[in-house]
Formats: C-alpha cells, structure tokens, sequence
DNA sequence: CTGAAAGCGCTAACAC
DNA sequence: GTGTTAGCGCTTTCAG
C-alpha cells in the first residue's frame, strides 16, 4: 500500500514543500529563505523579492514543528479546566483563546473531569506540548501543585494561589462572594441555611464552606448546614431532596449549575422557589438570567479571567516584568430565585 | 541577561532532559532509548530495565515537538468553530475533546468568529498542526470549501456536507427539522410565520431558509416572512421589535439563542410569550428547558456529533476503511414557549 | 549581505 | 539484539 505522497493523497497526507525546495527552485541558500521568510535582518531586495515570488508560486507554508524544534517555542498555550460542560470554564476559554489569538497563538484544552490525578498528568503534558499553561480551578492540593509547577514552565493560575510560589494568578474573592449571598438570605429572613458543597478538592468550595461557617458562628441564631454535593446539573438536581429534608429554607449553592439542578429538582418534589425555599448560585453564567425563576447569584468576570490570564502568560513569555495579580470581588446580582423566608 | 539554563531557570523554561543524556547514563544507544521508550522490537529485558530506571530517574520525557517532526505526526486535532459562545459547538467540542482523549489526543480550537475569510486561514493553519482537523458548521461557500479541502489532510465536516469531494460528514437534516417545528405552529393555528434568519454563510440557515419557503408554497394560507437576524443572543434581542412589525405570530427562530434572544426583547415590550407570539428555537442547547418559558425546540445531537466526528477522523488517521456519514434527524420537543395562536 | 555547517531531539533503516 | 547513520524541516552562528 504505498500510495504516492505526491499530489493529493488519497486519505490526505498534507504534502508539504520544504524550504530547500524554495532554496533550490530560487537559486538561493536555505538561510536566505529562512531570513527572508523570517523578516530577518537585511537580503538585498531583489534577492527578497524573488525569494517571496518562489515561495508564494510553490505555495511554501514553513513547517511549524520543525519551527518549533529549532526555536525552542510553538505559538500555542493550553488551558486545563476541570469541567469543559461548566459554562464558566467555557467562558474562560473564550477568554483566552480570543486574547491569544490577537497575538496569532492557538490554545489547546484539556479537561480533568474534576479528578486531581488526571489533572496533574494532563498539566504536564500540555505545558510540554505549549509554550505556556493556564491553569483554571486546579483541583491539586497545594502541596502537589507547589511541587508540580516548577516544571510546567511559564504557568498562570485561574481561581487559586500558590502562596509558597510567585506564579501569576488570577483569583476571586469567594469568602467574600459567599458572604454577601449568604447575608441577603439573612436579610431576607432565613436563619436555616444550606450549603450545597462543591468538590472537596476545589479551593472555591473550600473558601466558600470556610466563610460561611466562620459567618454561622458569629451570628447568633443563624443554623448552617453543609450537604455534599458537586459542581454539576446533575450533582444539584440529586441533592433536591435532602435540601428538602434539611429543614433549610435558604440554599447557597456551590455554583449556578448546581442552583439550576436543585431549583429543578426541587420543582419536581412539588417546592416553590422562592416560596418554600429560596435559591442562590455562585459564577452569574450567561443563562442564569433566564430561569425560571431567574437566579439570584454572585457575578464573577470568567470571560475576563480568560483575557487576563492571557495577558500574563504574554508578559512572562516575552520575560516582560510579571503583572500584579488580580483579586475580583463578586458582585451580589439579587433576582427572584430567592425571597423572603416563608413563615 | 545569559540566565543559566540549568535546573530552573527564572522564568520557568521548561528544562529538558534529552534523549542523549539517558542513553550516555545508561551506557546504551540513543536508538535503544528510543526502542524502549516506545515499547518497540526485542530490546534485552535487562537493558531495557536499565533504561526504563535511568530515564525515570532523570525524569526523561521525549519532547513531542521533535517526536513531531521525526514522525510526521502529532497527537493532536484541531477544531474550528464559527462561535465559541454558542453552547451548540461547545458541545461538539467536548464530545470531541472526551472522545479524543480517550485515545490520547489533545484537541486544538479556533473560532472564526463567523467569518470565511478568517475561518479560511484559521482551518489551513490549524490543520497544519495537527494530524487532521474537524470544520465544524463552516461558513465557507461551497467553491472555497472544496478548493481548500484536499490541502487540509484528514479533514470531517460536521454541519455541511461537500457533494462533489468525498470527506466523511456529519450533518443534521435541517430542512426536516424546521419543517417539523414550522408544522408544530401551523398545527397550533398560526397562520403567519416569521423566521428569524442565521448568517447568509450557514448552509444549516440556507437548508432552513428553503424547507419553510417550500412549505409555505405548499400550504394555502400560510404566509412567511424571513427577518434577517444572525445568530447570537444579541442578534434576537435587536429583532424583537421587527418580530412584533411583522404581525407574526409564531416565530421559527435560527437557534436557541437567537431565540432566547427573541424572547427576552418581546418580554421588554410587554409581549407575552406564548400568549401573543410563539417562539421556537433550533438545536436544543442544555439550558433551552430552564428558560422562561421553557423553549419549544428542534433537538439535535450536538454532543454525539463531536464524538462520531472523532471517530471519523481516527479511522482516517489510522487509513481505516472511512466510516459512514449519518445524517441526524432532529426530534421536535415541545415546550411552552408555543401555544395556539391568538383569536 | 549570503552561504556552509551545525544542531534542535527524536526515529528508522541498515549493518554488525 | 544493539549501535551507527541518516534524516524530519527549520534556524542560526560563523566565515567570507
């Protein structure tokens, strides 16, 4: 089966023409036709000129891996998420692939599937295969990521710091976040709270789960339950019942897609929201406006998260002075999945 | 600025270890190093132990770019995408990305931004690095398509099928589908339809655009008006008003966010939907059933479409007989955003 | 300003 | 079985 590589393949092998084919078809060195293709330094003009006509003629694209090898550096970044169906980490990803794209560089993802093992497996590979690593909501304990993170090359890290560690990050404010959802629930009247728990090993959920906790014990009068959930529709929708059962009339749920599947599946056991029990989510994605009802919600800039974190891989790659980190605050974005407590 | 390359540098270059030094330390060939590292022909199982430790102990790992360029192949596809932020090809990238990574390949994604011109550098770059490439819902005319097809390697439409070239494609049969949401308003009693259109470039929109004007032909009474639109959210929203002109009331919208879009713009001028004007969307995106109110669609497989996609191109890669094209049916699902038309 | 030559890190014939 | 040799396609000193 040895099919000729000339010419349109027949499953379609790229063909290929070689910059010694340029240099051949040109009458020049390779060299010349590197600079000239390169903008490099000074080849007499017609030289140039007519370098760029046989390159052009013979429809000459340089190979980007052999670039890649020589140079030490592809245009190409990656970006490991832990749930690509998460509409945040879409968001981000739209982020950054539109930033770097300005800049004529690709990204490619990969998503964990919310497991810390794969995830350190995954990080490693793309950083190899990328001149830089994004790295949103990894779900790696600390230690292993101050451990991992020497070796990826130039990292920025999305929702989560390395305290021990001066990589760029990009971070929000949870406990903050959190705080306000849960004090307009307070506000509201609520006293009985529950808190859909996102992943143990997310440090959104962790920083949630600690300041609401460190809230209950300063208010009097105010009961916190923690119910161990998970970040999606599905994780949200099972938990419909023990929400129920919690005596809780005030939910705060680790993110939007949570929220979504609790209000859904609360709606099939027959509870209004916000009635019975009001419904807050965390992230503001594009469609929480457009529930029924819609949800109230802490808003975080993803897409933005996505444009700044390309600046900062840009700024480390280019070995520009690092940019100073960014913490966004929330912002409490009040619609009708919540209400006043019922009497 | 002559920063020691050696074990971490400051801005976290990626060190290196090369095959040459395993196979030094290991008092072996770089050919046996090579061998075992791929699990190639017989190697001594001694030796071949000799290696594995040495290697594991310097923390070998092969640098994918030269692997690239020695093999001629990376493990990697590429996907390109109108837009990002339709859930619709967020969808296709995960069930392509899933689908990928179970058979160790990264994905690589572009978005064209709803632009032939860009999305005609974008797919011809793209492909370049990458072992084959999937052109998701591609803007392209019919004449460049095919121009530009043989030059990409292994390639697989989703969304569009190229009659006179022979690449595997999946598509949707979007002429049926609208047919079946257009009969689903008739049925209900509207009797004056309103399309909200996609962009002139989508052949998913030219496929609609002709199925309801063949229907209208067909069907006494029926009166169609086409509303040029787009195909995002914002683009739905900027119709409402002429929806409203148009005296329609059913309205066949591009796609869930077009209709979204619709929906909440009727609802800022006081429309009740589905009340006054019916409203349905196309592809059935995961949020289409949470909305107020909850949207009448055209379901379409847009995860399973990412997955068969790579499928498609594994079989290419691996000069497997090609697979089959399929063309998916969509399935009408009524929800409440269409009612009987008002008296 | 241009060419020759070496090398990026790996794989694959081809000999021993 | 294992080492030697020659590339993969490009960039980049280093001479001239």
């Amino acid at each position: 089966m040895t099919a000729g590589a000339e010419r349109g393949a027949p499953t379609g092998r790229r063909a290929g023409v070689t910059i010694s084919q340029v240099a051949a078809a040109a009458g020049v060195s390779r060299a010349t036709v590197s600079r000239v293709m390169n903008g490099r330094s000074t080849v007499a003009a017609d030289l140039a000129d007519r370098v760029r006509a046989t390159a052009s003629a013979l429809g000459y694209e340089p190979n980007p891996h052999a670039r890649s090898l020589a140079l030490g550096r592809t245009t190409t970044v990656g970006l490991v998420v832990p749930d690509l169906a998460n509409p945040m980490f879409q968001a981000v990803l739209r982020g950054l692939s539109e930033a770097a794209a300005a800049q004529g560089h690709r990204v490619m993802v990969a998503e964990s599937n919310e497991d810390p093992a794969e995830e350190e497996v995954l990080a490693a590979e793309v950083a190899r295969r990328c001149d830089g690593l994004v790295l949103a909501s990894s779900r790696l304990p600390d230690e292993r990521l101050v451990a991992l993170a020497p070796g990826l090359g130039p990292l920025v890290l999305v929702n989560r710091e390395l305290p021990r560690l001066t990589v760029p990050s990009l971070t929000v404010d949870y406990g903050a976040g959190v705080r306000d959802v849960a004090e307009h629930l307070l506000a509201l009247g609520h006293t009985r709270l529950a808190y859909l728990a996102g992943p143990g090993s997310s440090a959104a959920h962790q920083a949630r789960s600690a300041a609401l906790r460190s809230l209950a014990r300063e208010r009097a009068g105010v009961d916190l339950v923690e119910l161990p959930c998970g970040s999606t529709f599905v994780n949200g929708h099972a938990s419909a019942r023990a929400v129920l059962d919690s005596g809780a009339t005030g939910v705060v749920a680790f993110n939007d897609l949570v929220a979504f599947g609790a209000l859904s599946g609360l709606h099939e056991l027959g509870v209004a929201v916000p009635d019975r029990v009001s419904i807050a989510g965390f992230d503001d994605i594009p469609f929480a406006r457009y529930t029924t009802p819609p949800l109230t919600t802490a808003s975080v800039p993803q897409h933005e998260l996505g444009s700044l974190a390309w600046q900062r891989l840009w700024s480390l790659l280019g070995d520009r002075p690092p940019q100073h980190n960014v913490v966004f605050r929330p912002r409490l974005v009040v619609r009708r999945s919540t209400g006043p407590a019922p009497r």
